[in-house]
DNA sequence: AATATTTACGGAAACGTTTGCATTAAATAA
DNA sequence: TTATTTAATGCAAACGTTTCCGTAAATATT
């Protein structure tokens, strides 16, 4: 096998103890022999083993990142500034994807609870009414940071955009550009960051007169099809919306395959505007007009409270909740 | 801290021992104990800790995923095949970002010589021209699989797609259309993929008579910005290419961009078709002739073949090429 | 010169498992 | 009845670190 540090320290005719404050630096080591075993160490290839520094340690320097899916465009760019971040700190990240399955999240979270990390990212199913099983992670003292998909009653850091002034945002703009019947399409009734997103929609049309129909408000939290099936119902009704407003892209995305279909013209027979980081929004047949959320700034910046958290002697976690701003960029889908 | 076998045996009047083993459901226990034991274990939330495991059994059930980039879809659907299938098997996933970057490669690959992974999957940067580093992996015993970006001096098992033949079958359908001037912009002048990929290419184009401009022939491998600036002096020369087949997504979108910029017309005055994996390939502006990779079933083969050797003992890696079939699929981008 | 402090190192315990090797009691065989 | 096997459990070593404590020599202090 790899060598350790008993061969180690063998050969150089020195203790085990010694050897190990060598490389680690340790002031009771004289530099004569602290150079001599580095450079032991080098020749060897020597490695630690991270099993017993971390039995020993009580740590892992290991970050868990638990996500609804890796192959989403927001979430791979958050993971991306997770990792970015961990790995300049010299961490490791384990990654794990719940399938918007609640099941999947309370296993993966009983996995996590016997010291394998040091601390964890999450943004939650679609279906995660109840936490549980993370409130049981927090009271093993294991540090937890919500991202985008947060509990809202958990003491826990949040990192998350401005969803209700952002919605807002958009249905103004989609007001401005003519909608009278604006669909709201949704994909939870317990994220917050849905309710939050639909609630800004629905302010902003009170605010400006608009008439809300609530047959147009509607959830997609099924499987592709099923979604699919609904978002072409309700673009194939006598009573057609005049805009969807999606609050994730791969309603977007649907929603465009559907007027495809339907042959509806974007803009002209429907606006379309969507929460989206598409690095495709702009080629699109007609231009997607985009909330975008700044994903990869979002994944460091839960790394980063993380970090400070993990960091931090008997932590006591408070719920502060950090809160970036999305951007509206307007394009051709809504003019 | 956390309960821990010593309590846990404490509680039950069992020694150590007796507790572990019942745990973990030897026949030496009696069924009796085994119930009592493992109630027990539930009744105060006990969780093996994975350190001392791993330490002891000299394995860690992790495995690590290294890849240039996180969010890209064709990588974050292969991670999403990996991670799916470790998951089942009860396997964790460390996930490490290159960023296109060889000296992080190395890096990486040196951090894990220490047994903190019992496998790794690994697509390799566009600067890998050498593949040292993945060799002193392999010479100290740790299984290793390639997918996609591979290096094929090294014998160990590799996940490809039919490179040659999938560019080679886009190629003749480009020319079939009416293309008479084709450029291949590629990532990489070391890896594989692009020039398997580009060699597809021009055997297409010798078989059909195309003369083969080299100033066309032309290799983004640098950031995003100089690429782009290498393909709008393509697209805006006089002598202008027909059409263009982009090695890698990213490319092709960019080319819209361009196109869009120049008032070029796809797919009258350039014709796009490009290796993709993107989900809005039929709503872009012209929707796009892509050849697509199985990228999810890439990242399962890849951690199904990393499995069968880590299992086996005593391991002898073997080169053998696993070799998926990818899909061509005719938009309107080459009509 | 006698004592106190500092420097540089070694011994051994501890982290929490797993498992080879007893050990004991009960069951079976002779 | 006595010897032998089987069943169920305990003891202790081992995995490879890190670190508390101890100690001898070297240096500083009075």
């Amino acid at each position: 096998m790899s060598v350790n540090l008993k061969e180690l320290s063998k050969k150089l005719n020195l203790s085990i103890s010694t050897v190990s404050r060598a490389l680690r630096d340790s002031s009771e080591i004289s530099e004569a022999t602290k150079k001599r075993v580095k450079k032991k160490a080098r020749e060897l290839n020597y490695h630690a083993n991270p099993f017993a520094s971390n039995l020993r340690n009580q740590k892992s320097k290991t970050i868990a990142v638990i996500i609804p899916a890796i192959a989403n465009t927001f979430f791979s760019l958050a993971t991306n500034g997770a990792e970015s971040f961990a790995q300049e700190k010299g961490y490791h990240v384990l990654i794990y994807q719940t399938h918007e399955e609640l099941a999947r999240e309370i296993s993966i979270s009983k996995h996590l609870q016997n010291g394998r990390v040091d601390g964890i990212m999450i943004s939650l199913t679609k279906e995660t009414f109840d936490t549980s099983h993370i409130k049981e992670l927090m009271d093993k003292g294991i540090p937890v940071v919500f991202f985008d998909r947060v509990a809202e009653n958990l003491q826990v850091p949040k990192i998350t955009t401005d969803d209700f002034e952002s919605a807002f945002k958009g249905t103004e703009h989609l007001i401005k550009s003519g909608c009278k019947r604006i669909s709201f399409i949704g994909i939870s009734e317990v994220l917050a960051i849905n309710n939050n997103r639909l609630a800004g929609c629905l302010a902003a049309m009170q605010k400006h007169k608009i008439k809300i129909d609530k047959s147009i408000l509607i959830t997609c939290d099924e499987d592709r099809i099923k979604n699919k099936q609904k978002i072409k119902k309700l673009l194939n009704s006598t009573n057609r919306p005049d805009a969807v407003f999606a609050c994730v892209e791969e309603i977007a995305i649907s929603s465009y395959e559907i007027c495809e279909e339907l042959k509806l013209n974007i803009p002209k027979d429907l606006k379309i505007m969507s929460y989206s980081n598409l690095n495709t929004s702009a080629i699109l047949k007609s231009a997607l007009t985009s909330i975008t959320q700044p994903a990869y700034e979002m994944g460091r910046e839960a790394a980063s409270e993380l970090f400070k958290i993990m960091y931090k002697k008997d932590y006591v976690s408070v719920g502060s909740t950090i809160v970036l701003k999305s951007s509206l960029i307007v394009r051709n889908s809504t003019k």
